[in-house]
DNA sequence: AAGATCTTGGTACTGAGTCTCACTTTCTGT
DNA sequence: ACAGAAAGTGAGACTCAGTACCAAGATCTT
């Protein structure tokens, strides 16, 4: 049942709760000592966040290896992180739990967000066509950030999997808006012209229209 | 010279080292007691960010009670905050060295940002259009706060104010991006729909288009 | 002036995180 | 299989941030 000690952790904390609980009392709970606790984890609060070390890693060298268009890699890195968060519901569930009742966590946790920020930031500027204005992978990332963690918030609130369709489609259409440095469907900036001869009908004319504007 | 004792904090900190510095030597050297320093500033961290508490509750009621646009109103609302923080150029050169030469400090800028990030949320999803997707705000406010940081940290690294014109533009530009939600010229969506007298001249209709397009 | 309220300083305490040292387990080469 | 190296573990002492409490002084009120 508690194969790994750090879920062994966060089921200690969410259920005795997070001030609450020494340092010296959770090691004690799975089964080592203080000592070792501090070394393995660093501190009280990095044991609660142990699994994002592993998807940043993950997201990163995804977006490394990637050669897909930028939209497409980062929407797909987004979701394979939020799977990866996601892949015990029930674990989820309790370190959801434990975050809703700890203040200092969810300031933790905004640190640790932050890093995803900054290596979507990095892939960003690094895959922005020539131009791209330095501003834009910044405020890509952060945005992108922004939506995924609601989205696992939403997830988090009913345990409803089509959350994940829907972020799909919120980060498609954000990355839209920011064309055309980052590819994508580049629909606010074609723009479309359109000639006919005098002859033409009314009715061919606005089929050719409806076809460009398809 | 030592008006303020928050200032004198941070230039001793600054000075002699976050981490070498321990509460009690940082109260004595701003003359007050170790009880005191903690009554007033609740942390040695706090200490370091006391004026984002002033700037927040003033973007707070500024965004309140606007009655502008919203792609005016956080516009104006981020360059009044950029320069209450910069008003006092070499405190904020200050707080930058000790910022950038202390991890611990770095991260907790990242929990006082995300106040802004919130407040920025609230209001765009306050004044965004019927129909806007729950994500929009998010995105935008995180964005917002993003452009909002580098833009700070450009100014630091060369102290030329004319990086608070680029930063007004940029936010125009970003707001832009997430027309028509938020107001702000809706050039994305915005259809040009032409039509000529077969007998006009090719200059004429160039003229017109060019003056739709402006 | 006398009492009520607020602020300050001092002292003791809790608990996180670090450091060091002794001990044990696991790996490695022969 | 065995000795020695390397890595991991546990125990205790220590530093320091932050809190709680109490006593003394300052400020306000009437």
């Amino acid at each position: 049942m508690s194969t790994a000690p750090q879920a062994a952790a966060v089921r200690y904390l969410a259920e005795h709760g997070y001030e609450q609980t020494t340092a010296g009392a959770l090691a004690d709970a799975i089964g080592m000592s203080r000592s070792t606790f501090f070394r393995r984890f660093g501190s009280k609060e990095d044991v609660v966040f142990a699994d994002h070390d592993l998807a940043l890693s993950r997201l990163q060298s995804q977006l490394l290896s990637s050669d897909r268009p930028a939209y497409d890699a980062i929407a797909i890195g987004t979701l394979e992180v939020t799977h990866l968060l996601t892949r015990d519901p029930n674990a989820a569930r309790l370190r959801s739990d434990l975050l809703r009742s700890t203040p200092s966590l969810r300031e933790r946790e905004l640190v640790i967000t932050h890093r995803y920020e900054r290596v979507f930031g990095e892939y960003l500027s690094r895959t922005a066509a020539p131009g791209t204005p330095d501003w834009a992978p910044i405020a890509l990332a952060a945005a992108v950030v922004a939506v995924h963690n609601a989205a696992l918030r939403r997830w988090l609130r009913q345990n409803d999997s089509r959350a994940f369709g829907a972020l799909e489609r919120e980060l498609t259409d954000l990355m839209a808006r920011f064309s055309p440095w980052f590819g994508g469907e580049d629909r606010a900036s074609r723009v479309v012209v359109a000639a006919f001869d005098a002859s033409t009908s009314p009715d061919e004319v606005l089929r050719a229209v409806a076809a460009q504007l398809g």
